[in-house]
DNA sequence: CATGAATGAGGTTTCATTCAT
DNA sequence: GATGAATGAAACCTCATTCAT
């Protein structure tokens, strides 16, 4: 990695911290700097503004996101079911345990921003519900867009009690829904 | 109503639909006051300050959230159990559906704002799940715990549609919810 | 006395009480009315505006110490100078224990407020001086000048001590100038 | 000198003029930059807070007089007590007279603005009592606690005289003491 | 590339004063 | 006379952004 990238890999690591705690209004852009040991005109010159700082850590984890559903997605239409399911609904999930911070300003931050922000997160939320119910076709499943819905909210739920409580919910979660009948 | 009561009022919902509009964040009181048609300095003859005023927005959403969950129970325990399940599951979320300013403000600009704000909401949360939980098992459902998570859980999805899209899901969430099998 | 000299007096006593307290800036309006008992506007019907409040009130003092003084100074010259001396040393500095918030106006908001009440407080400390050395001239003493100036510094820097510290050193403080000559 | 130490210099130099001239309550912090040829901002990369921007100016004040004093006292220890009289009751007072602004700062400011103001002033005159009875009495000095509140009380008069009217006291003022016998 | 001092627009908050009742 | 709700000018303070070094 040169210099240049690893400088803009500390805001970013930094940035994620620094928000997750703070929330995105409160962090100001001289606690990113401090927390990643630069100047804080540096962040500056690797980013446009705090608001496009934000803007960049979404679209991160969006891509992540749809990259490991569409993996899943591939590998349930070539016939592999079992390992589709495990990145559709496992990974995903562990994804968002592992970049808790992201996942955070992903599913909160981003609501309560300006309009830009909203409609980026509006949009999103379409893609991960379409996806998730086109998942549950391809699974065979009936009531895909139904069960869609139930996925997603509980998903957030557990997600959030992550973030509030510090309490690992994990693999298990899909257990959970399976035990009252939306893998069913 | 008492003149003071009235401008109190007049704050309130001028301050519910701005932070709802603008986030808790980019509403300025000026905001607030000038949709109320009020001066500048009248916020402060009623509010401490503007993180005061959230808060009191906040309690007073959770106190009739409350309120209509501990009623349903009450009814539930009298054996009118049909009442208390309309109290419980299709009033609350009328009045989050009437009241969307408020549930945004409490599901999304809660957790974003300050570390007091968070306990806050961490502490309604628990409070919630726990009185979910509680009526599932007075209705006798099986697997109470997990399907209390499931509920609050998609209930809120269902809200933030609703906010996001201005899609009405109204009384219908419950039918959703049945058909997977939730509530039996 | 009338409702409204009764009423005025009301405020003027509170006023002072507030001031000498938190000092005039930090004194609000509404802490004086609120501590006359008495609604927030009241004070505008008896004062023009806080400021003036507070010259009326330094006038009232000076006044007061002036008169003292003056009779004191005729005594003297109707060769009762035993009554003069206690008139112009006792009795003024017993005014300023028994006044000790118009004292500690007069003598420290006076000088620390707007030009105007700066121009007040040294027309009236050279009154002072003035009266006080006539008086020690009067009384046959050397050295009149230095000793009108020994004689305010001190009484000033005992007066702070029983602001301070709430020590009374009332009427032996002459005594204590006696001890260092500066009374003969 | 660095240039953030070159700058906090003129907002402290600033800062004198403008209180002294105008009162700490009155005088805004936008008066202090523009007089320094700064924004506004700036100030408040160098002081948390007007009122702690204060409180550094009356400490630095304290420091040097005490410094001034002790150095008197070690002198007059040392057996040189010609030029330790000369520190503690001629520099200490020329102190005054070069840094009046400060002067007048400490000995009327400190005791018009908040409760921690005043404690802090009281502390400071209770500790200047002691050092100059310390040196009186060390001096061989009879009467020394009497003589030690004449000279405070004295010093802040004709410091306060210097402030009202200008006029220059400096190094007469021990003369004047001297003639009615406060140092014998 | 990196620094960190400086900027100033923009927000919150205060409170002397006014005025309808 | 008295009330107290409302006003809005003016202060403090913050911090995203710029820029000289």
């Amino acid at each position: 990695m040169s210099q240049s990238q690893k400088t803009r890999e500390k805001l970013v690591e930094a940035g994620k911290k620094v928000i997750y705690e703070k929330g995105f209004h409160c962090a100001r852009v001289s606690d990113i700097t401090e927390k990643a040991g630069l100047a804080h005109g540096t962040f500056y010159l690797y980013f446009e503004s705090k608001e496009k700082f934000l803007l960049s850590l979404l679209e991160t984890v969006k891509e992540e996101l749809l990259s490991l559903m569409e993996n899943g997605i591939s590998l349930i239409r070539e016939g592999n079911s079992e390992q589709g399911k495990v990145l559709l609904f496992l990974r995903t999930f562990d994804l968002m345990i592992k970049e808790r911070e992201l996942a955070k300003i992903l599913f909160f931050e981003a609501i309560c921003t300006s309009a830009e922000f909203q409609k980026f997160y509006k949009e999103s939320k379409e893609i991960f519900l379409r996806k998730t119910q086109e998942s549950l076709e391809l699974l065979g499943l009936s009531k895909s867009e139904i069960k869609a819905h139930i996925l997603l909210g509980t998903a957030r739920h557990f997600i959030e009690m992550l973030i509030l409580s510090n309490k690992e919910v994990s693999s298990k979660w899909i257990e959970v829904l399976k035990e009252v009948g939306v893998f069913s």
